[in-house]
Order: structure tokens, then C-alpha cells, then sequence
DNA sequence: TTGTATGCGTTATCAC
DNA sequence: GTGATAACGCATACAA
């Protein structure tokens, strides 16, 4: 097994310099037909290929594009992980992947094995302030937030309009009838809240009764662990909207469980759209929060900061909508069997 | 905004040379007290972090492993990049991820991206053979193909005993007195058909019969899409058995859609033990193939070649389980109301 | 224990 | 058009 060949060999064994193939390889430059032709047929022979690290010496740029993902189990970030690789592999680009939930280290360690391999970041609004600021003094390269608004300003972001759409479910359950509505939450979220917001904004000048929860991770196994508390609370819900579908999936299967028939008794509803909500019985409402595309805008986003690109809005709002399901109904309608 | 310290900045401030502190920085030296503390203050206030760029160029190595996956969004292969991203963690390695479905460039060339930046790869044992061929002549780093046995002999490879994942299936199918079974494969994958043999040899010896139909990918809507043909059939099947769980889900979903109760007129069961098989009604009885386990195998696998181990298994089995639940049941049996 | 010198593979600058 | 050469930031053999 030989050793991969270099710039040097193709050089010697087209009889060029270095300098001369190296302007070749990275075009925009004309030659003589006949050097052209003989380190086309160097190169093809050589098989060689630039190395990447050698070229990122001098250049600075790595060809990649960092992305840090909460949780990569989650759907939703699945969705996102693949709309930011389409966009990637299309430019060129690859993706360097870390999942901080796996991660032993601290955010900020990850953070920083993984800087001086990109060429720019993407990671989650909801990165302790601490690590945004760090980052902000420290990175030198483009960061794109993804989820909400940046945890500063300044930063660029991109996410959907999380008040619009808890409005927009919110106003999908007054419809429906229901007045008794609780909100399960995921605090460290910071648009949570904002979903929470919406839903409420929704019931303004109703009679509504609106009650909030939290889980310490937006995952089904705290859906399920928190159902018998929002459903046998004092305030017996209507309907029970979650931060996302995991945690309504969660729900849905505990309040089964218990004996609440969804939607008769209670509705349910959360956010994502993730494709598993449509195969659950009855199927749930959501509201679809545009995983893939926001991870694709997310990398275009950076892509166009390291391209220089100088008009780019500092947020980036993915377009959400409505999917109504089984899962919410006015109560007591339906007949419970499909 | 300065630029980044080097590690002659480091070496100028601490009054020693550049091979003085890198050799501090690779550890295994003893140095004086006093250079020790000199170093360690400068590193400490310039916030020097090494290039691993440049160090690559000496070492090469790039502190990154390479994984290729199929398509992220099936939760098998969710689960695998999970249990990859904790071992290459905990060892202080990247994850350079690619999805070959999202990559508009064919598998070579993805791969061709990917190798330079790189220690190693982990890749699906379902690549087309010629590019395993280059593979093996062109990649000079460790591989590691999962999902079955490597392509070709003498590759390593990390996956589950398929055969007798099939098996198991088919025993606890047999058990429950179905003989009716179809199998919905999916051919591209290699090991399908060694489930499918696996399934029939736990009826081998009985009057069952059974049938084998296949789809072009093995996604929901695929299921979806062969249900009608699988179970309004010449043979109406009491099983069916599908290649992975979100097969599965397609084919539970449409078979209810289309009148069949399940699992009382037929039963339904796939592979890989996908978390949302336990929210669908009924529940979806599967095969556990240990993702996540695999993922962190074959991250450890390329781990441990990377390192020179010389006593590595050239395939690595996971073990594998039955985990039944409640779209599998004796004929007739239940009330079909949970 | 510490320092000197060299080279990794490439691009950029400047000369020809 | 093409070539010489100096960086890029670091690790390592060898010298001290």
C-alpha cells in the first residue's frame, strides 16, 4: 500500500510546479492545453485527491459545518440534523455531529473540541448563557441558533414563531369547546413559555381556566410520569397541550392507561408534528413546527454568513401549521371506535 | 477580535521553546517546577487551545470518526448514531456524520469527502459492493461496516445475529398457533433474507406456509402502500411479519384501515424495537436488535483498530430479544378493546 | 530537562 | 501562463 499521493507527485509527474497544479485544482485560471492535459492525466493516474487539513492550514477553512444537537432521539431534531445535511452535502459541505446529551464533557468542552474543525456552528438557543457568551467572545467563526431567538442579541437564529403557534393551537381548542385547558411545559426551553403565551393569548376574553406544568426533559417517559398529575388534578383538563409530541405521546398513552378516553374525555395536542403522531390511536393533533426545514434554513443561514452574504436577517422564521388529528375533538363527539 | 494563540505565543510567553510546550501538552514528560507553572500560565491566559489541524499534518490524525448512515430518520439508525456519538465521545473523538440518502452525490463520493477527515470509518454493510471494493483498496483507515456481515471477507463488521433474530420471531408466531405467515422484506438490505429464512425455519417441521414480499425502502408509507396486497392475499396471513418496526407501523395502521382487527384476525411484528412500537395500538411486538448497542460496538470496534488492538473479533455479534406485546396474539384471542 | 531544526501538504505572493 | 518560495501551526528526531 503506497502512501496517498500529493500535490508534489502530480507536479513531477506532470513536469509543472506545485503552484501551477494547485491553481488548476482550484480553477479560475487558464492554461496551455498541454499543461492542462498532462496534469489532468497526472492527476487521474495518481489518484489524487487534496488534503483537506493541508489546504485548511493556510486557507482557514475546514469544510465543515459543526452541528450541536440536544437530544438526537428526539424526532423533531432528526428532522432538523437531516435538513441541515441536505443543505450541507449540497454545498459542499460535511457535518460534524454532536449529540450534548451524550456528551460527558460540558457543553462548552464540546464546544470546544469541536470549533477548530468547522468553519462554523449551529447549535441550540437553549445553550447555557454562559457557553453563548463564550462562544461569542471566543469562536471567531459564524454560530447559527436554532429553536427560538438567540439567548442574545446580536446572534443569528432561527426558528419558528412558537407564540403564533401556540395561538394557533389555542384557538383549535377554543373551537372545539374546551374551556379547561392545562400546559405542559419544558422550562429550560426558553420558548416554552412563548408556546404557553400563545395558547393562553388564545383564550383571552373567554371564561378559560388555564393551568401550567413543567417536565425536566421534553421526553415520552415524562409524559407519562406527569399524566396522573395533570389529569387527576384538582382542575380536571378538557384538553392537555405539550411542549412537543414525545411528551403528548407520553400522555396520551398514560391517560389510556387510566381510563380517559382521548379525545372524548380529554384532548391532546403538542408540538413537532413528528411522523409517529399520525401512527397512534387516535392520531395526534400538532402543530408542525417545520423540523426539516428549519434545519436546512439553519445551515443555508450559515452557509450565507460564511459566504459573507451581508443581507441576512438576523432571524430566520420557519413557517408553522396546523394538523389536526384525532387525538382533539369537541367532547363526547365521536364514537371512540375508528 | 485577536486571532487564536499559537503555540509559539505560548512558548514566547513562558520563556521555553515550541517543542517545550507541545511536548508539555502531549504530556508524558517531566518537566522543572518552574516550566511547568510558566506554561501552565501562559496556556492558562492566552486561552490556547492546540490546532488539531496542524497537529493532524504530523500525526495524521484528525480526532474524527466517520460514520455513513442509511437514513437518520428511521429510529433504528437514530439510536445507532446515538450509542456512536457516546463512545467517540468518551474518547475524545467527533462524529463526522453523512446521511447517504440526504447526499445527492453517489456513496463514493460521499465517502471520498469524508475519508480525508478522518481516523476511521464506520458505514452500512449495505453499500454497493464496488464501493467497498474501493473501500478496501483506497481507504488506508480502519472500517467498519454494520448492519450484517461486511460485504466482503476479511472486512470487520458489528450487527446482530439475523438469523436467529428471525427465528425467535418465528417461534413465538409458531407458539401463539399461527401457520399463515408473510414476510415483507426488504431486499437491499443483505440480512433480510436471512430473517426471512431464520422465521422459516421455526416452522420448519409444521404445514405452515409462508410467503415473502418485498418494498424498495423500509419506511412507513412502504408498509402502508403492500399492506392491501399482503393481507387481501390469496392466502390470508395470521402473521406478518415485517422487515423492521416502521414497516411494521405502515402495515398496522393500513391493515385496521382496511377492516382487520390485529392482532385477533391477524398479527403484526417487525425488527429493531423502535421506542414509538410501545405508543401505537395495539403495541408493537419486535425484535430488539440492540441498536443503540451496535452503534456503540462498532464505535468501539474502530476505536479499538485505531488503537492497534490485535485481538479483534473480525465480527462482532449483538445479542438480540424478543420483546412481545400486543400486535401479536393467538387467533381470536382478547377483546380488541385495550 | 530543554532547545534546534525540519517537514507535514497546501495556498498565496510575487517574480518571471 | 508558469514557477520559486514563504508561510500555516504543530510534532519529532536529535542535539545539548
Amino acid at each position: 500500500m503506497r502512501k496517498a499521493a500529493t500535490i508534489r507527485d502530480v507536479a513531477h509527474a506532470a513536469a509543472v510546479s506545485t503552484a501551477t497544479v494547485s491553481k488548476f485544482v482550484n480553477g479560475g485560471q487558464r492554461f496551455s492545453r498541454e499543461v492542462e492535459a498532462r496534469i489532468t492525466a497526472a492527476i487521474q493516474q495518481l489518484g489524487y485527491r487534496t488534503n483537506p487539513l493541508a489546504r485548511g492550514m493556510i486557507t482557514g477553512r475546514t469544510g465543515n459545518l459543526g452541528i450541536v444537537i440536544m437530544d438526537i432521539r428526539n424526532p423533531h431534531f432528526t428532522s432538523f440534523v437531516k435538513g441541515a445535511s441536505r443543505a450541507a452535502a449540497e454545498a459542499g459541505m460535511n457535518l460534524l455531529f454532536a449529540d450534548a446529551a451524550e456528551s460527558r464533557a460540558p457543553e462548552l468542552a464540546l464546544l470546544q473540541a469541536l470549533l477548530p474543525q468547522v468553519d462554523g456552528l449551529i447549535v441550540s438557543a437553549r445553550m447555557p448563557v454562559a457557553v453563548v457568551e463564550w462562544l461569542r467572545e471566543w469562536a471567531r467563526k459564524p454560530v447559527v441558533f436554532y429553536g427560538g431567538l438567540a439567548p442574545r442579541p446580536g446572534l443569528h437564529s432561527v426558528g419558528c414563531d412558537n407564540h403564533a403557534s401556540g395561538l394557533m393551537l389555542g384557538r383549535h381548542l377554543r373551537e372545539l369547546g374546551h374551556r379547561r385547558i392545562s400546559y405542559v411545559g419544558f422550562g429550560a426551553a426558553p420558548w416554552s413559555k412563548d408556546r404557553w403565551e400563545g395558547l393562553r393569548a388564545a383564550f383571552q376574553g373567554t371564561k378559560a381556566s388555564l393551568q401550567c406544568f413543567d417536565v425536566p426533559a421534553p421526553v415520552a417517559e415524562e409524559g407519562e410520569r406527569i399524566a396522573s398529575s395533570v389529569l387527576l388534578d384538582a382542575q380536571t383538563p378538557e384538553a392537555v397541550v405539550a411542549y412537543n409530541d414525545l411528551l403528548a405521546l407520553g400522555l396520551m398513552a398514560e391517560a389510556r392507561a387510566l381510563g380517559f378516553r382521548v379525545p372524548q374525555q380529554v384532548s391532546i395536542a403538542g408540538f413537532d408534528n413528528i411522523a409517529y403522531g399520525r401512527y397512534t390511536t387516535p392520531s395526534l393533533t400538532s402543530v408542525d413546527t417545520g423540523s426539516e426545514a428549519t434545519g436546512e434554513a439553519a445551515a443555508r443561514h450559515l452557509l450565507g454568513l460564511l459566504a459573507g452574504e451581508s443581507d441576512l436577517a438576523l432571524h430566520e422564521t420557519i413557517a408553522t401549521r396546523l394538523v389536526p388529528r384525532d387525538s382533539t375533538a369537541a367532547r363526547g363527539s365521536g364514537s371512540g371506535k375508528p
